[in-house]
DNA sequence: TGACGCATGTAAAACGTTACATGATTTG
DNA sequence: CAAATCATGTAACGTTTTACATGCGTCA
């Protein structure tokens, strides 16, 4: 899976400007892909040299002009062989838990301040999660199970944060 | 976070080869960091030209040559720094995500066969991680938590695969 | 008036994967 | 006998991030 695939993924639901694009990712896939716009335009004018998708110019008033992409039946096609191709293996890069791997080379309050900052930051992912899926009660069944995964992935992170937490809490305590 | 400062964190533990280091790699951290070869390698020769690392010849009988990588005062410097530098975001990328997502452009058929077959890797990484944290007991409190982070993130997700697989079995069924 | 949102784009740099090359020993 | 393990390394390639550039409208 590369970036083309998931903007193909895209403009078969409605055609987008690259704009869109980023900001429907934000809400939708986010917690398992993301992209910059430096990645996107590029390969919108790289797929548009290929002939996968189409730009229409939209004036704007007030606005800058938008460029519309539209995907061709080449760009189909070449969706429909990404579909069928062999799924690639989930990447995964924590800093936050390689820093808690290495964390005996550090002070424990750094590592409380880590998991307590962790901790919100999830939380605030799960608060905009829930906020998704209550603002789209009508997305398809296969939306809502990736929705569904990043919910539970959240819940599952502060609970553990908040039970390690109250151990080293507590251990901490002990000292004295 | 680069290849470089987790590279120094195992150097700060035991002096290690590279290919000791992916070895480590990969029963330790390989749920949440990935490295190839082909990073490590680089990584270390780098490491020695700027004074972060020494390296030592060991010679061996009907085995090649062992590069081992000493950490420098320098490098624990630089490690410490790490430590104290901000956390930056965990990046996941989840082509199995992506194609449930994109699940409306395909045959059904197709998304159960790819859960199904995420069920079984999940499954087996478990395994592994269960393994690994039989054969170290006495590893530290922190790393306990990475492991304890992979185990529980596993048993979620075959719940919700479980669930959702199930879940479409029985729709499907509905359809005769 | 400064920041933010809308909107697009490029270029350089950083980073990493993949494939290839080498070669001995061990294991099934 | 083939495959895997041990062990290192390079080069080509691809991808992505970051930073920069532009510029209007809106909002506080």
């Amino acid at each position: 899976m590369n970036i083309q695939n998931v903007i193909l993924g895209f403009l078969s639901e409605e055609p987008m400007s690259g704009y869109d694009i980023k900001r429907k990712m934000e809400v939708t896939v986010a917690h398992f892909f993301d992209a910059s716009f430096g990645a996107i335009y590029p390969a919108l004018r790289r797929m548009e040299k290929d002939g996968y998708v189409k730009k229409e110019v939209i004036q704007q008033e007030g606005k800058p002009n938008k460029n519309l992409y539209v995907i061709t039946s080449k760009g189909q096609e070449e969706f429909q062989q990404y579909m069928e191709s062999p799924i690639n293996p989930t990447i995964m890069r924590s800093d936050f838990l390689i820093r808690l791997f290495f964390g005996k080379f550090t002070k424990e309050e750094n590592i409380l301040q880590w998991m307590e900052n962790e901790k919100e930051d999830v939380k605030r992912d799960l608060e905009s999660l829930l906020e998704v899926q209550s603002n789209s009660p009508n997305t398809d069944k296969y939306k809502k199970i990736t929705l569904e995964y990043g919910l539970e992935y959240s819940k599952m992170k502060i609970k553990l944060l908040d039970t390690q937490i109250k151990f080293l809490r507590e251990e901490y305590k002990e000292k004295f």
